[in-house]
DNA sequence: TGTACATCAGTGAACGCGCGTTCACTGATGTAC
DNA sequence: TGTACATCAGTGAACGCGCGTTCACTGATGTAC
């Protein structure tokens, strides 16, 4: 029955990949560690000689999904480094096919409100995993100071994870599709504004 | 032992309203029937007297909850009716107050990402009182049009939802506070410019 | 208005069930010589 | 390189526990006369 070393790092990675899906799909609370295993392919016996409990597994598939939407952002931004702001994550985040694909998507609109009422482990490791990806997105911002760009990001990032939740949550799909268009327009015309040359943003303002 | 009408009414009502703060708290799936009729003062097997299953209280408490907004910001409304758009309402709700104290706060960031992932009664009824909230908040936006008041909304509410949210997930007070005084400044800023003459607005638009 | 009976809100024990975790076991892999 | 033994990934039964739900019971309330 033992597997070589290699294929139980294997097995162990697959674990932790299949659970941030299962569990982005399915909330944290209602995925047990026996449909966990079964998932993955093996009984739930085994479950403890790669974790040390629930939490830390847990804690582990959080991370995953945090690191993957870094680097689908970080290689985005390597195709298409010419382009500064956020109109493409903008696009591709409250779409349809995201909002459609809660498993395989982004884990601060699935999770964030679940890790909020978490403490230990996981909830340290989704809160540095955030810093990371906002310190990654950040350095997009179009605006000038690195504060700046730090509010800048946070208030995108808001309001994405905010949209693409309430898309999730109403049931009729029109009124889904309008809260994604509704939120997409409004901050690819925020995305506009910025992109204009800053003189013409603060002569506005001063006739205003 | 048994009580009369009116008691048993109010009892009921005592366990939608404290079963809405639970939920709220610590989330749809964390809270079982014993705790919540402890909670009411109540033992557990008076339960089905009230409710025909957990499923059907769920759906209560969403309600309760999704009026209790409502009637917030209807009274706040009436209180101060001069003053047209959100900004009263975006600097209470992106309160260290509101993020501190989810169980009285708004369900849509609580608890919308769990109520996407039911289905049934539960679901319904959270989308129903969503239209009602979005529906009561349109008429308060300096938007125009039906349509454009609507959108408006929608995107407010999304940036709102949002950011408490990740204001209550990340685990540095710093970051917490960071990005609810970030969507605050952002949304603010947007309810300045929708504020301004219209023709301003067009002729700066026509610049750009 | 008083009496007899039906109702039913609330109690607390019990139900089957699935949970996270433990454990004895299996047998292929890894290691020591 | 070959052999003997230790290791340990994975299995499947079992654990105690808390869950949602049911039920027999209690006794004050509601109702019929």
């Amino acid at each position: 029955m033992r597997k070589s070393r290699a294929e139980a790092a294997q097995t162990r990675e697959r674990i932790v990949s299949r659970a941030s899906a299962m569990f982005r799909e399915h909330g944290l609370a209602d995925v047990g560690v026996a449909s966990l295993m079964a998932d993955a392919g093996l009984t739930h016996g085994g479950f403890y000689a790669h974790f040390e409990s629930r939490e830390a597994l847990v804690a582990e598939a959080l991370r995953f999904a945090l690191v993957q939407s870094a680097q689908r952002i970080y290689l985005s931004e390597l195709r298409n480094g010419d382009k500064p702001g956020y109109s493409r994550l903008i696009r591709k985040y409250l779409s349809k096919e995201h909002r459609d694909d809660a498993k395989n998507g982004c884990v601060l609109a699935s999770l964030g409100a679940e890790v909020a009422r978490r403490d230990g482990e996981s909830r340290s490791v989704f809160a540095r995993g955030f810093n990371e990806l906002v310190a990654l997105l950040a350095d997009l911002s179009p605006a000038r100071t690195r504060n700046a760009r730090r509010a800048h990001i946070l208030s995108v990032i808001s309001a994405l994870t905010g949209a693409l939740t309430l898309a999730r949550a109403v049931d009729d799909p029109d009124v889904s599709d309008e809260i994604l268009a509704s939120a997409r327009n409004s901050l690819l015309a925020e995305e506009r504004r910025r992109n204009l040359p800053v003189n013409r943003l603060a002569k506005h303002r001063m006739d205003a």
